[in-house]
DNA sequence: AATGCCGATCAATCATAGTC
DNA sequence: AGACTATGATTGATCGGCAT
């Protein structure tokens, strides 16, 4: 299902085609990850998409074998021990989920059909 | 900082370009459907069976596809106008009359 | 009313394929 | 051969809807 919004925008189009449907002008807002942590200093819209290390990844990843699921203090806990929030982890862990499911979806019907490759 | 910079090197290295008539599928798909270019779980289904790809794939074609082109849309004018010519279904009046039902390219 | 999860999508980026 | 562009995939995070 989608969201169905079906409906465009009336704009003036110069020559022929081509308007500009709202669609196309959906913002997305800035990531509300206000970083202060560590270096102390008010805590910044950090508008940028944070990288995770790879020791934090392994961890989570760790973690996420464990459980599919977080408990609030277990959601904390790791929080604090890798240095992110806990709105971080639970996103993460939401997105890993939504990963798990695409992979078993995935690696059970695409039955590829490698019979020939030069 | 400058730390990390092997994360991925895993997946997306081999990548392989869809065939000309996917690409075909897919734009015309997109630009029949440019004022909702957000085609439902069974549309997918189908165009990912005619391309020959996953319904993921049909998936991040979308989403490149449309992020891509509100990005630059004047980059994309040629393409649109000549997909726009083939199968104009353009939903611009869909709501307004009863009339005018049926799907574009079926056989 | 607030919070978590899902499903879909966004937006930026990576790594490679294709073009010149 | 090297630089630049086109394109598929990955992913942290957002949006709307529904459940608890």
């Amino acid at each position: 299902a989608a969201h169905l919004e079906a409906c465009c925008s009336p704009l003036s189009e110069g020559t022929s085609s081509a308007q500009t449907f709202d669609w196309m002008k959906v913002k997305r807002n800035p990531p509300k990850t206000g970083r202060s942590g560590e270096y102390g200093y008010g805590g910044q819209p950090n508008t940028v998409r944070t990288n995770f290390t790879t020791k934090q990844l392994t961890e989570l990843e760790k973690e996420f074998h464990f459980n599919k699921y977080l408990t609030r203090a277990r959601r904390v806990e790791i929080a604090a021990a890798l240095q992110l929030n806990e709105t971080q982890v639970k996103i993460w862990f939401q997105n890993r989920r939504m990963k798990q499911k695409k992979r078993e979806k995935e690696g059970l019907l695409p039955v590829k059909a490698p019979t020939s490759d030069p | 900082v400058m730390i990390l910079r092997s994360r991925f090197l895993d997946a997306r290295r081999k990548r392989r370009n869809f065939n000309k008539q996917a690409t075909e599928i897919l734009n015309e798909y997109f630009y029949s459907h440019l004022s909702n270019p957000y085609p439902s779980e069974e549309a997918k289904e189908e165009l990912a069976k005619k391309c020959g790809i996953t319904v993921s794939q049909v998936s991040n074609w979308f989403g490149n596809k449309r992020i891509r082109y509100k990005k630059n849309i004047g980059k994309f004018q040629e393409e649109a106008n000549m997909y726009a010519a083939r199968t104009a279904v353009n939903a611009t009046n869909v709501s307004a009359h009863g009339s005018q039902a049926n799907s574009p390219s079926t056989p």
